[in-house]
DNA sequence: GTGATCCATTCCGCAAGGTTATCGCAGGCC
DNA sequence: GGCCTGCGATAACCTTGCGGAATGGATCAC
């Protein structure tokens, strides 16, 4: 059963000549004429009775209107979704963000919203790898994620940030120069590695650079527990330097200068899945990510 | 939007791979490649991740697969129901019958229904001429009229019905011969000639044939009040002999032996609007009213 | 490397649908 | 009665586009 069957039935039903019939949808009498037979073999019944001043259903045809109406309408309105989803005037995105992109995320998103009403925005926190697993499946339309990313996915990078010192106020760090010194005599608070395999493996990497090797007192799940237990003189951590934002008072953040202590954030997306939501969204990154 | 890629997309999204959902819409892979792109096209958006262990539905696609799922199911019904329709075995059947088949109608119908207890009847009780106007219009499949019927409408006779004087118990009608005479002695009750022009005017050309003209005393709405009230003494009737199975138990139907007391009953149809339903119930008629 | 698997592409044949032109039929109107 | 008009059906033709077969290309397993 062709939506364009359909159409003409219920157009015709509402019709008074097989004429104007046609000429509302467009097509000429004849072809009208054997859409109309087409659907009568199908149903193995006369639909309309042809009389001197146009044509009637027939109670047949009655009984059939009513559904037939019904679809059409519900037909039409999925086309109209689909041509809102083209123009992307409707839609979903679904996007993650992870420990990298704290800051830059939430405002984007909270931009975005304010600018596309109509699109839903889902804002998942996941695991970078997870994150990467999910864009080539489909499963996001975008993530805000550690540059740089895989080939197969294309990315813009966003804004830099660097590794920071988190301590309680009153506990200084020092500078570069002393820093894994310093590290070996204050113990360490970090992100559970699970939680965190992108910023762990950073910070990994420059405390290698800096040859240092310190004690792990206590291991969190999230970073705001994390600043939480540093604040509570439990040790020190380090975090990117973004965690500021959500830095609670009694700690603070100095900035690492140390030669693997920066990376860049970026949204990165599958150029082999746009969809008319993410078309709708790149743009607002470039203006508001530079 | 066509059922055929409607069909396609919920397959597809329910198959593990391009080439298990064509096998299952009985294409073959390129086609199905062909119809996804297109909807892809449509909807301005990858709907499928092609990934080396087939294709996964995106996010986008995954908010369009609950409302497409819903249209095929009920678009599959809707076809269905038409071949349900086609095939006779459901459908509905608006039949009419008036006085002149005050019998027949009834079992005929009793009989139908219990045949073809998928098909719903509608009986309806209309004058002849419009049973006539709406088997024309296609809003009856069929009726039981006094034969003969227009040359456009198909029938088939059933049966002959003839006149009959219902008197009182007690009041008895004499021989054809001087029954004319007779008449002029016992007034008239007699429908009311809007509710059965057909009968009304039988018994007019009877009465002429006679050459009488008896005094109407009373005329009724039907011929159940018709006959009530012979049987209280207000006077004979003229009526179908058939309606002996109506009549109450104080009146006795006496046929009229004359040349214009005997007509034919049978059952007509639109022969340009025939339905499935309107199939399968002619049958009856021949082995039923022979 | 080789084969297997899966999707994309190309090309071809054919059926389906649309248009134009014409017919048949039934009223309405001089 | 003859003619015109309006409506649906039919015929002939043409275009479109869908489906099938063969092939390509990428990726993964061995």
């Amino acid at each position: 059963m062709d939506h364009r069957l359909l159409r003409t039935f219920v157009t015709t039903a509402q019709s008074p000549t097989f004429g104007a019939a046609a000429a509302r949808l467009r097509i000429t009498q004849p072809a009208l004429t054997k859409q109309v037979q087409q659907l009568e073999r199908l149903a193995g019944t006369v639909l309309f009775v042809r009389g001197r001043r146009g044509a009637r259903l027939t109670a047949a045809g009655r009984t059939l209107l009513a559904e037939a109406t019904e679809l059409d309408r519900r037909l039409r309105e999925f086309d109209h979704r689909l041509r809102r989803l083209a123009a992307g005037e409707e839609g979903h995105l679904a996007l993650g963000f992870g420990l990298s992109s704290i800051e830059l995320a939430p405002s984007l998103v909270a931009r975005f919203r304010d600018r596309c009403p109509e699109i839903t925005v889902a804002l998942d926190d996941l695991p970078s790898s997870v994150q990467v697993e999910r864009l080539r499946t489909g499963r996001l339309d975008g993530a805000f994620v550690r540059m740089p990313v895989p080939p197969d996915l294309e990315a813009i990078p966003l804004a830099r940030d660097r590794l920071a010192i988190a301590s309680a106020r009153g506990v200084e760090p020092p500078g570069t120069g002393v820093l894994a010194a310093w590290l070996e005599d204050h113990p360490l608070v970090r992100l559970r590695p699970a939680r965190g395999p992108g910023l762990t493996a950073q910070v990994d990497g420059m405390l290698e650079e800096l040859g240092c090797r310190p004690e792990i007192v206590q291991e969190a799940d999230d970073l705001q527990t994390v600043l939480a237990l540093t604040a509570a003189h439990l040790g020190v951590a380090v975090v990117p330097a973004s965690a500021e934002r959500i830095a609670p008072p009694g700690v603070q953040l100095v900035a690492i200068d140390a030669p693997r202590a920066e990376w860049e954030v970026g949204f990165a997306w599958n150029p082999a899945a746009t969809s008319g939501a993410l078309r709708r969204f790149l743009p607002l990154l470039d203006r508001g990510g530079a």
